[in-house]
Parts: structure tokens; sequence; C-alpha cells
RNA sequence: CCGCCCGUAGCACAACCGGAUAGUGCAACGGCCUUCUAAGCCGUAGGUUGCAGGUUCGAGUCCUGCCGGGCGGGCCA
């Protein structure tokens, strides 16, 4: 099994002649400009023969001793110029052009070269920031780079349940870092509203229609056992009518009829699904349904071509797809000895589709248990020979939620109908609180949602304290212009200058990290990054809030400076929650 | 049996194609509100990064083998 995530990434280095455009104007664009001045410099004097190939990593310094940016450009090119590293570091250091925007350099260690940044540095950043407001970071939407992003996708069998409401998060924020980095995002929610589970759910339906409970003999062998089933029976049999995202259905209430009640459990479901979606604030431009698939023949034709292609056998009276030309460990049966089509063949034809809709990117983010069809489903869109890259589409998994509640855990099933809602976990913690903590940590890691923690301290959750340094800003901006009409973040970019404490710069320079943090978590699907980054954010500007009295009357250059500052805070906050999906408020 | 993901402080999680002293929140302990929002700040304590080897200037990160957890693998979906 090949890595399901996108293959093509670019690489976080600097590798000269291809910066990444979105970094254009951070510290690190600026720097790395320098030095390549500099390495120029060393081949016309003949230090080095070439630069060909070298791909330094230029980084912002954890240990505040080694300066605001490093880089370990000396010691991937020691080897190359024939001198110990330190050495060559400082040929680099004597030859760095004349600049005002680093004040110190000093070579450290084993041969890294620190930069510490200049007053002036800081200056500039913030006032880029101001001047970009909240398009800060992000880059206008180009119509010709159409990615499609499918999540969620859940069988409308039932409610969303936590693992839903995961894949709704990081899916959601997904999209919303896509179209900050310039693609034009389509989102679509695929139901399989097709297969045996919905046949499973019309006779769930029928079965408590009809009275009947899940103990009682004539209940169905797979049915649905949740209390919800009873709801949905109750409303077939009231002869509710219910409008779902496309349709409008009115139940007829004739419990002999399955595909009545069929169309009706969708539709009632669909809705509420929509519903639980609305509250999470995550929208699609498409739901697509399996049915139509075979409405229109997409699976039949589907099945033609890899058998055309010559991609497929017939044995023991099924169709089999040779899969283990490309990669699956094994054949595997498309249309079954009484010749029924097993899932995946729908699943190829669901994503023939998307290509030949112009997808050349397209990520779908699912549960890991959808591990096993990546293989199955990449292999059949190569067995079409149209001409469907290998890696497409791309995968990004999460993987379980396990939810605790009184010290134990609450097994996930819809069959035995005890689960905990995407809903649920709205009403008790919040919108906002639910997102940040689904889409806060790496999908590739199980998480944890203990929801008693949640509920004792939600207001200890995490996303507060972003939120809080959010509205402090804005209570700031209220407060000043109740001082002086005069005091806004505009007036304070003349006087920027005066910024010179520790805590004033330091927040000064995470905040110019932010058009490089939005790039790596978009290139590398990895909407935690925001979080972890905004958190840190938040920090700083709590400390330079605690440590300095912002507005003193005494001072109004200084007082205008800070404001700036904190605008610019408010400004980079206000941009990464958005990417979240998480409210930016006022005040609390 | 095979494949994929994971294992980091009491708990939940970070750590940028391998970088310098492994961080953040909660929980614990001690301080800070007559002053811009105390949902905050400052400080203390807490670690053999599951175990054992290997690769190299350098490993939580890469390789091998174990141990443990999760998910998947069937003419089920």
């Amino acid at each position: 099994m090949d890595n399901p995530r996108a293959p093509a990434q670019e690489p976080r280095l600097i590798r000269f002649g291809t910066l990444n455009p979105l970094w254009r104007g951070t510290m690190k664009d600026a720097l790395t400009a320098l030095l390549q001045q500099t390495l120029q410099q060393l081949v016309n004097e003949g230090t080095l023969e070439s630069i060909e190939g070298v791909s330094p990593q230029i980084d912002h310094t954890r240990d505040p001793s080694h300066g605001d940016l490093a880089t370990n450009l000396a010691m991937v090119l020691a080897k190359r110029a024939g001198m110990p590293p330190r050495d060559l570091a400082a040929k680099l250091v004597a030859a760095l052009p004349a600049n005002e925007i680093i004040a110190k350099t000093e070579v450290a260690g084993p041969g890294f070269i620190n930069f510490t940044l200049s007053q002036a540095s800081h200056t500039q950043g913030i006032t880029r920031i101001l001047d970009a407001g909240s398009d800060y970071g992000r880059r206008p939407c180009d119509p010709d780079k159409k990615v499609q992003v499918e999540f969620v996708s859940a069988n409308p069998t039932g409610p969303l349940h936590v693992g839903h409401g995961r894949g709704a998060a990081i899916g959601d924020s997904i999209c919303r870092l896509l179209a900050a980095t310039g693609w034009s995002v389509q989102r679509e929610f695929y139901y399989n509203d097709a297969g045996q589970q919905i046949a499973n759910l019309a006779l769930s339906v029928q079965a408590r229609a009809h009275g009947l409970t899940p103990d009682d003999t004539g209940w169905p062998e797979d049915g649905y056992q949740g209390e919800y089933i009873i709801d949905l029976a109750n409303a077939f049999v009231a002869k509710d009518a219910v409008s779902a995202a496309d349709r409008e259905i009115t139940a007829s209430g004739n419990t002999d009829n399955l595909e009545d009640i069929r169309d009706f459990a969708v539709a009632w479901l669909r809705r509420e699904q929509d519903a639980d979606l609305q509250a999470f604030a995550v929208k699609f431009d498409e739901y697509f349904l399996e049915s139509s698939l075979y409405a229109n023949d997409a699976v039949e034709r589907t099945v033609e071509r890899l058998v055309a292609s010559g991609h497929t056998y017939e044995q023991d009276d099924a169709l089999w797809l040779r899969s283990s030309d490309f990669g699956d460990d094994k054949d595997r049966v498309m249309r079954k000895r009484e010749g029924g089509y097993t899932y995946f063949v729908p699943d190829v034809a669901y994503h023939l589709n998307k290509w030949e809709r112009g997808y050349k990117r397209v990520i779908n983010e699912q549960g890991a248990d959808h591990h096993s069809t990546i293989t199955r489903v990449r292999a059949g869109l190569q067995g079409l020979d149209v001409g469907i890259p290998e890696g497409w589409p791309e995968y990004v998994l999460h993987q379980m939620v396990t939810v605790m509640r009184d010290g134990a855990e609450v097994k996930l099933s819809k069959r035995a109908g005890s689960y905990v809602t995407l809903r649920d976990l709205i009403d008790w913690v919040g919108r906002d609180a639910t997102r940040f903590f689904l889409a806060a940590r790496a999908a590739t890691s199980q998480l944890t949602f203990d929801i008693d923690l949640a509920l004792s301290q939600s207001n200890e959750n995490p996303v507060y304290y972003i939120q809080y340094a959010h509205a402090r800003v804005a209570s700031v901006k209220r407060k000043a212009l109740e001082i002086d009409a005069q005091w806004t973040p505009a007036t304070g970019l003349e006087h920027l200058a005066t910024l010179k404490e520790s805590e004033e710069l330091a927040l000064a320079l995470i905040l110019t990290k932010y058009p490089e943090v939005v790039a790596s978590a978009a290139e590398r699907l990895e909407p935690h990054d925001i979080a972890n980054f905004l958190r840190d954010v938040a920090a700083h500007f709590h400390s330079f809030y605690n440590a300095h009295k912002m507005l003193d009357p005494a001072q109004p250059d200084m007082s205008t400076a800070r404001l700036a500052l904190a605008e610019a805070t408010r400004i980079v906050i206000a941009s990464g929650l958005d990417l979240l999906g998480v409210s930016a408020p006022e005040s609390m």
C-alpha cells in the first residue's frame, strides 16, 4: 500500500529560485533573497563552484538566544566548498550584502548562522499586515486551479456522529486552507443511498412502524436499533412532509410499501444531517447521490470500459478486476456470482465522474476505516486507461474518535443505537469549541473526546484562550477611541519605531510567520498547524498585554503604535480562526 | 497471518523533507485585579519520547526487530 496522502507537495525548504509565492513579503523570503546574493558572491570570487541543487533550510529558531532565524547553509555546503562549516559560515557572513532587516549575525554551534532581525523589519511586517487586512497571508482565487474536496459523505442511515464531526471539521478547514492559498474549491458530499444499508434502513423503519422492537421476533437481522428510527417511523405513519436539500417528500403512511418508506427515510435523515451540518457551519456545493450512478448507467458503463480495457477476467462465475496489476495485493471481485456489483465498483464510477468533470486534483477526507478502498478505487481508475495519474485522488484519513463519558468509553455503533451525535457535542460545548477540538489535532492520531472534561471545563478550552485575545484587541480599540478619536491603528503606523520592548518585538515577529504557516498547512493538508500557531500568537499577545499598558494618554505615539500592533494581532487571529471555521468575537 | 495508523509529562496533544536545551493546554503548587476584559499574566514542579539495536556531524522524527493500542483485509458495505 502506497502512501494515501498526496505525492506532489512542495518541499518546505528554500530551494533557491523557486520561492513559495505565499511567503512573499515574509522575513524568511527576504532573508532567502539576501542569502542567494551572498552565495552568488562566493561563486563569483571562486570560493564555490556552483550552487546547483543546494537545498538549505532557513528556519525560525526555537531558542531566542539563537536569534530569530537560522540557516544550515554552511553545513550543507561545507563538503562542496572543501572547508569546515564554521569557516564557510564566517565567509558567508562576511559576504552578506548590506541591508536593513538584519540587526545581528552570528556563527554558532556546528556551523549554523543565526540572524537577529532589526526593529525596522518588524515595522515593515506590521505595516504589511495592516495594509493587507483580512487578505494578509492569503492569495486571490485562481479559477484555473480547481480542486474538489469530498468529505463527511455519511450514509443516510442515521444522524451524524462524532467521527463525522471530525471529518466535517478537518474537511471544511482543508477547503478553507486551499481557498486561502489560491485554489478554486468545490465541496462535495457523497450519499450512499443505493446499497444494502438503505434496504436495512427501510426494513427497520417498517418494523418500528409495525410496533416491533429489536428484541422481537421478526425484527430485521441487520436492522438499525437507534431511537431515531422510532421518530422516523412515527413521522412516516403520520404522513409528515420533509424537505431535504433538493427534494420534498410527503410520507404515504403505507407501511407495506418499502419503496415509499425508503424514500421518506432517506429524505428525513438527510434533513437531520443537513441541520447538523448547518449547526456546524459546514456547507457543500454538491450532494452527489450514488443512486444517480445507477440511474444513468454510469456503473454499467464503467464495468464495460474496464472489460474493454482488458483488465478483467471471469472466474468462478464472477467478474474480477486484475487489481494486483495496480498495486493491490490480490484481485478483487467486481460482479458477484448472483449478479450484483461489489461496493467499490460504484466508487470507481463515481470517481471517473469526478475526473470527467475536469478535476485534476481531488481530495477525499474520510475515516481511516475506509482505508482499504483507496487501493481498489485507484486500481479501478488505472484500469480504465483514461490517463488518470497513479496517485489520484488524494486521501486524508482521520483516525477514530474515542468518546469517553463517566470515565468509560462510549462505543459507537449505529446498529446498537448508542452513540454520541455531532449535535450532542454542539449542544454541550458549543460549535466553536467542538470545531476547534476536532480540527486542532493531527488527523493521523486517534483522539479522545472526553465529554465530562469538555463539559466541566468548557471555559478552559483552548479556543477561548484564542478568542479572548481577539476580543481584548477589539476592546482596546474601543477604549482608544474614547480617549481620542485620532487613536486608531492607522495613526500608529507612523510611530512603529517606538516599539522596542521584547514582548512587542516577539509578537511582531510571530505575526509575520502567518503566511508561511498558512502555506505549509495548506500544502500538508493539516489544519491543526493553524490551531497550534494561533495558540502561540494568543500567548504572545496575552504576555504583551499584561506586561505593558497599551493606552497611555501621556504617550500618544507609543499608544497608537501599540494599537497598530494589537490590530495586526487581531487580523491574524481573525483570519486563522476563520480557516478553522471558528468565530472571532468582538467581546466575551 | 497480511496491510495501514499510532505510542511523547498524571490527562489530552504539538514538535516545520532529521537540527541546537522536546513544547502547549488542563490538572498540581506559589504569587498578580482601586489602572485598557483575571476566559488573563508571572513563577515552581513534572520526561530514559514503549523497548532493543542501527544509520550520521546530529534521531521523538529515518531503517530493522520486538511490545502495546486502533483500523482494515472475505463474491459484507
